[in-house]
Order: structure tokens, then sequence, then C-alpha cells
DNA sequence: TCAAAGTTTCAGAAAATACTGAAAATACGA
DNA sequence: TCGTATTTTCAGTATTTTCTGAAACTTTGA
């Protein structure tokens, strides 16, 4: 690896974060690489960078175009493809969400609304499956609510963040004030 | 494994999902068990349920309690240790976002202060700090945020989620009505 | 203090995963 | 069409991770 000491301990640190996240180190690697790159990279400048195998690259740069991490482009009188990560964090963060949901939480689901479904036979199967109904309530509450997010324009969602707790007694406030926020939802209780 | 097929299809599933989350199997389908049964287990009943070894269960457990996802007990009368699961599913929710975030966001952030904090030499560099401070605003601003989230009451947690998107407009309708929103925080622009 | 019951550690085996180089496939221009 | 530049595939190898059984350790009651 032959690279800025700066730009090492970045790609470094995202190689070994990798094992937490269920991806391989190199695509860890690459990933952070063109994340801090000022210009789109090749196979070849990355192997260059990282110090990989070529065939390792093109394996690695499938998996992020399969995360749809990457954005793969050519330049003028270049035949080779060039590779570069979106610019705004917030569209990345986006769909981050987006991809873990899909190969995740959709899975997930789908097993418990089956398990759900089946007539218990016993105690023992009984208390499960309300154990999974409660897991499965869960999850899909927050997932709707991180669609709902997702949805919203970054400014927006900026504010409420900033915000923080204080949105619980924004919540209280406007409750008190004609129920406003019941008015649409309808949902509470 | 010798379990109802309703339990064991939970328990392999979870068993497969631990890969994408940087766990082990045995460690997903033991958290898996104990989240469903209806009596804490003992090594030696999980052992019988899952099918594994008595020694990969207790590193197993050993790294769930690190987690904190599992109480320890004691029965009268019995010498040997129980575990279970906490029942409230938004409390093992949290647990789990507070450890990812110690385990995860925290080194990640302290790394990217230090390369923040060097002074660059070369355009390259200079382009790089740069990106890794966007990386650092945004996952410092959802972290407060998450932590924010965690300390507010389940009650409240739900309305807010069940709101949903709707949450933008009552901060649209709060902020028309006098600033409310922005008089704490006081960092829109 | 000893013996019994229970738990943890650890070195090595087994399994899974990542990585490589060579060969095949593809895309492109002449 | 051919030849060159580039990317992908794949079988085998290397590395890492997981799992096991035996031994060591701990706790407790007599």
């Amino acid at each position: 690896m032959n690279l800025p000491p700066l730009i090492q301990s970045f790609v470094l640190h995202f190689g070994e974060m990798g094992s937490h996240w269920g991806i391989n180190r190199t695509v860890g690697q690459i990933y952070a690489l063109l994340y801090v790159s000022d210009r789109p990279l090749n196979a070849d400048d990355i192997v260059e960078a990282i110090g990989c195998s070529r065939s390792n690259t093109s394996m690695a740069l499938k998996e992020l175009q399969a995360w749809r991490l990457v954005k793969l482009q050519h330049l003028p009188g270049d035949r080779r493809e060039y590779f570069s990560t979106p610019e705004d964090v917030w569209a990345i963060f986006k769909t981050l969400a987006e991809e873990r949901q899909k190969r995740e939480v959709e899975p997930t689901l789908t097993m418990l609304r089956g398990a759900i479904m089946e007539t218990p036979s016993g105690e023992a199967e009984r208390h499960a499956q309300a154990r999974m109904n409660e897991m499965y309530q869960l999850i899909e509450l927050v997932t709707k609510w991180f669609a709902d997010i997702r949805d919203m324009d970054v400014e927006t969602l900026e504010k409420l963040m900033k915000l923080g707790s204080q949105v619980g007694k924004v919540l209280q406030f406007t409750h008190s004030l004609g129920r406003l926020a019941g008015r649409d939802s309808g949902k509470e209780d």
C-alpha cells in the first residue's frame, strides 16, 4: 500500500471495520479510498494504491456496485472504467440504509410473518409466537419510520436531528394545542 | 437440533443473519433461542436444543453478556447458571444501539478526529481531509440524535415514530408559531 | 479440606472465507 | 475480421474464523 499517511489510516480503518459489518477487508478499503479520492479511479489505480490483486479488485467493485455505493463512469478518450462515490454524504447514508433494509430486514420480516401465521402446538410454541410478534411489530414500526425519514429533504432532516429530544416537548406542545399531531395519523394509544 | 419447527426456523434464521452482523452463527442461534423461550435456560438446555458443544455455548454466552443482551440468574436450589433475554423489546433495541455505538461508531469518530487534526501535505490530502470532515459531521449529528432518542420514554418514542414524516409538517408549524423549534438549539441557519 | 457440580480456557481440527494468478471473455478500434 | 486493451471468472491456495474435546479452574456443601 502506497498512500499518504492520512489517507492510509482512513483506508486501513475501513478495512478493519468491514468485519463488523459483514463485508470483507478489500471491499471496505476500496470504498474508503474512493470516498476520499479527489478524482475517479480505475481498477489499476486501486490495485496500485491498496496493493491487492487485480481480480480481487474486480470482485470488490462488483460488490460495491451491487450495494449502489459506487458510480461507474468513463473518461473521454479512455476505455477503462472509472469509479467514484456519490458526493453527498446524506445520499450515501440513505443508500446504505435502503440496502441493509432490503438485505437484512425484509427477509427477517418475511420469516416472522410466516412463523406468526402458523398454528402453535403447545405452550412453548404459543409463547415463542407471541415473542416473535412483539419483534415483528417493533421492526415494522422502526422500518416505516425510517422510510418516512428517508423521504424527507435533507434540510428538514437536519433540522429535526439538531432539535433532538426537544422534539418530544414539541410533540406535547402541539398535542395540547389541539391535537394537530394526532389529526392525520390517528394511531396514538 | 431438536426444537419445534416454528422455533427452529427462527433460531436458524438468526444464525444465518449473524454473518451479516459480524457475530457468529452459534451466538445468533443462542440469542434467538433465549429470546423466544418461556423460561430461563442453562448451558446444558442450550447444548441440547441447538446441538453445539458445551464449550462453544460457554463462549457464545460470554459474548452475549458482553453485549448486555442476556441476563444471568440463578434459580433457587440449583447451582447452574440460567440465562434469559430482557422482556421489553424496546430495551433490547436500545441496548443493541448503544453497544454498536460503542464498538463501531466511537472508534471511527476517534480515527476521523485524529485525521482531521493533521496538517495536510498536498492537494490529495487536503481533499481527503475535507471528505473525512463531512463524514465526521454526519456521524456526529446522527449519533447525538440517537442518544437523544434513546433517552425518550417509550411512549413518546412510539408516538413520534407513528407520526412519521408528519413530524416535518409539525416542525414547520411550530417554526411559524414563533421559532419554538429553534429556541434552544439555535443552530439553524 | 475434600469431592462433586458446574464453568472456562485453550490447542488443534474443521469449516468458511478471502485472495491470487492464469485463462477466458468482452469491448473496441483499425 | 483481427489484434489489443480491459474486465471477469474460476480453480486452487492461503488465511481467518469457528468449533470441539480435554484439561484446568471455580464454587459450593459436607
